[in-house]
DNA sequence: ACCTGAACACCGTTCAAGT
DNA sequence: ACCTGAACACCGTTCAAGT
């Protein structure tokens, strides 16, 4: 199946461009995560020698930034439509960063790392705040929402990442069951918490599920029960 | 002032130990950066030859995971005190954590890979989930719970960490004002929101009192109001 | 048992050279 | 302008050797 000597042939010349280095990196670093993103194994993939990919762009750096912003520009935000409630209209914001990170973990690292430069990260922050205001939040109040927001989501993908991550080293078994294992063999007498909610705990793991019951406690703080005093 | 060789003189024999190994390596990582924290550098931190540490580790992966358990212990646990209310209890609790991944911010990025397996880190977890059954949640809505603070109070790290490791990568200054002047110099047509909001936006990186202001949203929306219904 | 230095298989990037 | 291969200065780790 392989090429026996695990080098493709070579792409003729001026086929390489600037959006089919971007189009390999995000899938080698979706495929084989961040360590294995290397300049050698991106222009592998591409078919071409290592230095060709400079001539592209400056370097690692550069093309890190520009997945970053690539695949942030993919979010996928829901219309806006004044008639929902802001809070509704946020939650499915939200929703929509949690599930591209989700999809793409490895852009997670990226962004942990240096914030969104791109336009269309500005786009969504644009979105969000004017949603905060029509909630009746104030200036400041708004802008520390956003942050907390912002905050949580990032934290939330990467606890989800760091699972998966596990499991890909681990021999490919559930984190969620590695870690209720782990919280049920503990002494009871000083952990009794801990073992007896080990079962809940690991249900906990599940991603969007967890994702969503976290954002609605923060989005219902932040901005006031929405079914509650009306 | 520094050696001319820019290599210090070795250790007498056996005077290298785990916890020497683990205090450089502290050291190294909140000094230097998770980059800059190599094998070889730490060696030369310790004033051994690079192959010596493996004497006391099997290598870099068990010494970052030693470092994180080891910081996740110096956490100052409150004293738990059942006459106060489990809301404010576990709010100290968080803010602990909070601190020391401030303090430490290349720990974050070690916590962001791979979970804490120390006995200390399980000790808070135990806290936490107690006073959040003293709250009056259940199983499930405890273990959730659980998770989304946890989840928000690394976000929340990382955010900060991520802010300063800019700062400290492009000249030094202040990365709120950074943030503010990106975003004031925005076209206000198109981004009214963010423009109006760029100090604000700019305030609402100030670290703990950032992290306070999601938390308590967060908890409210978990636990109720404190001071609402009662 | 503890520590060393050379060596191996990597990495990002520079550089002179090719087309 | 675009691409190449050799080379440089790194990295973590293996290994045989020293004490």
């Amino acid at each position: 199946m392989t090429d026996r000597s695990s080098r493709r042939p070579r792409a003729p010349r001026g086929t390489l461009n600037r959006d089919r280095v971007l189009a390999a990196a995000v899938d080698l670093l979706d495929h084989a995560g961040p360590d294995a993103f290397t300049m050698r194994a991106l222009a592998q993939r591409l078919g071409v020698g290592t230095m060709a990919v400079y001539s592209h762009f400056q370097g690692k750096d550069e093309i890190i930034d520009a997945v970053r912003d690539l695949l942030f520009a993919e979010v996928e935000l829901p219309p806006a439509d004044a008639r929902r409630p802001p809070h509704a209209e946020l939650r499915e914001l939200c929703r929509a960063v949690y599930r591209l990170l989700s999809e793409h973990p490895s852009v997670l690292h990226l962004l942990a790392t240096r914030p969104v430069q791109g336009d269309e990260g500005t786009l969504f922050a644009e979105r969000a705040l004017g949603l905060l205001r029509r909630a009746g939040l104030d200036g400041p109040a708004a802008a520390r929402a956003y942050t907390a927001v912002m905050q949580y989501t990032v934290g939330a993908a990467l606890w989800t990442a760091r699972g998966r991550k596990v499991r890909a080293a681990q021999g490919c078994d559930d984190p969620a069951e590695r870690l209720r294992s782990r919280f049920a063999g503990l002494p009871p007498d000083r952990y009794p918490c801990l073992t007896g909610l080990a079962p809940q705990l690991a249900a906990a793991q599940d991603g969007m599920p967890q994702y969503e019951h976290g954002l609605d406690a923060l989005l219902t703080g932040l901005l006031g029960d929405p079914d509650g005093r009306g």
